[in-house]
DNA sequence: TTTTTAGTTGAACGATCGACTAAATTTACC
DNA sequence: GGTAAATTTAGTCGATCGTTCAACTAAAAA
């Protein structure tokens, strides 16, 4: 494992922070991308080293040589992106936070600030971004497989009960089940519909588009936000 | 291929209905639960065919004498059910549809007519459809590869259009648009969450289960009845 | 009873899987 | 320029994959 070494000189005389390496400049990344792409479309077990070491354009044994077994570089893909990912999250939740207005206003921020960043990156960050929120989607989609759940909760859980607890302090009179459902039901939509299925695009008949996340986002926020005055009968 | 000849005597002499296996009552079906089971819970690439043949306590070639392929099998998995499934939700439209009262209290009872028949499967239909159900969540769930998704649009297609239809015709005061995407979000949320990912179970720290479907369905009839409106600024 | 046929068994087939290694090559640093 | 470390290559390992086949069993048909 070569990536990402702390080079943390602890007596260390020559503190330089060269980051030493000899030749490779993007082939760990050229592997991280492929595998990134490969897994997002089929699946973990419909992906094979081989297929993920012939989209890099590298030799099969330098996905063992840069990133150990297939387990470990499912794990390396989600780890890249992830706290910057999060970090996103949380500042949106924090600036969503501060919007004033009404209860219904404010819900509209909380739930805006969800999807936001996550649609922005899929939609304006690149082809890396964009495959990166489909697998991220695929993962949150299988049924209970803790090896591949585990890594993805360690990054997530905190900043999406932090969502949660955003709803629940503006909506006290509100059940703490009814908030829960809620945001579940919420995460849900975004779930599939961030797996690109393409659902909506069969049953509309090709006149509406599920890829089109920006036309996307105001319609969710609008039907999130009065779905949850359906809940608690909140204003 | 052995199941379900029509065993039709044209100048059938003795028209007795006898079932003619040699042997095998029930081999085939049990390779068809063990399919439906595993499949329903690891996906496609995820199962060998020997993984299925040990649940199902029979020898490989048994797979394929029975079925054929691998692929041949997961459809055959797909299609045992899927007319029994489509007829339930027909009918369960048929009788919204005869709902009196206010818009309001007309599109609860077709969102309903929508979910209840999945769950009520699922929860009281025993073990088979409850992974049948997972099963085709976790279809449903998956980026658009067509030798997966056109065995599930060729059953579903036609009666969630109707749902659709049903919908449109309610509100003939709402965009096209408004109710694709209304009716669109609905069905990622029930699909994301017949799969099980137990992500409510997770972030309630167990206090929920998502397994719950009954205590869902009346919260979820609420969410999505009261998201319409905020689509199309309805009543 | 004999023949036919559906069902089942056990064992293979070639292909591909993930993992690993030794040798060759390239780079950074003295 | 020499040397040591990092990277890449080519290939092999045993295991498992989907598929197939010939032999066998038992029930139905003649």
């Amino acid at each position: 494992m070569k990536l990402a070494e702390t080079t943390g000189g602890i007596e260390g005389v020559e503190a330089a922070p060269k980051l030493d390496r000899r030749r490779a400049p993007d082939t760990a990344a050229r592997i991280l991308d492929a595998a990134e792409s490969l897994f997002s479309i089929r699946g973990y077990h419909g992906v094979s080293l081989r297929d993920i070491a012939t989209q890099a354009g590298v030799q099969v044994a330098l996905t063992h040589y840069h990133f150990g077994s297939k387990e470990d570089l499912f794990g390396a893909v989600i780890d890249r992106r992830a706290d910057a990912h999060v970090a996103g999250m949380a500042d949106a939740l924090t600036q969503a936070r501060q919007v004033a207005g009404d209860q219904a206003t404010r819900r509209r921020a909380i739930i805006r600030a969800f999807i936001t960043p996550i649609v922005d990156r899929s939609m304006r960050g690149g082809a890396g971004w964009k495959n990166y929120i489909r697998l991220m989607a695929l993962v949150a989609n299988m049924p209970q497989q803790e090896a591949f759940i585990s890594p993805f909760r360690q990054h997530f859980d905190d900043v999406i009960a932090a969502y949660v607890e955003a709803l629940r302090a503006l909506h006290p009179e509100m059940d703490e089940g009814d908030v829960q459902w809620g945001f579940f039901f919420f995460q849900a939509m975004i779930t599939h519909i961030l797996a690109e299925s393409g659902m909506l695009d069969r049953q509309s008949g090709g006149r509406f588009s599920s890829s089109d996340l920006d036309a996307m986002v105001e319609r969710m926020v609008d039907f999130v936000g009065a779905g949850f005055t359906g809940l608690g009968r909140v204003a």
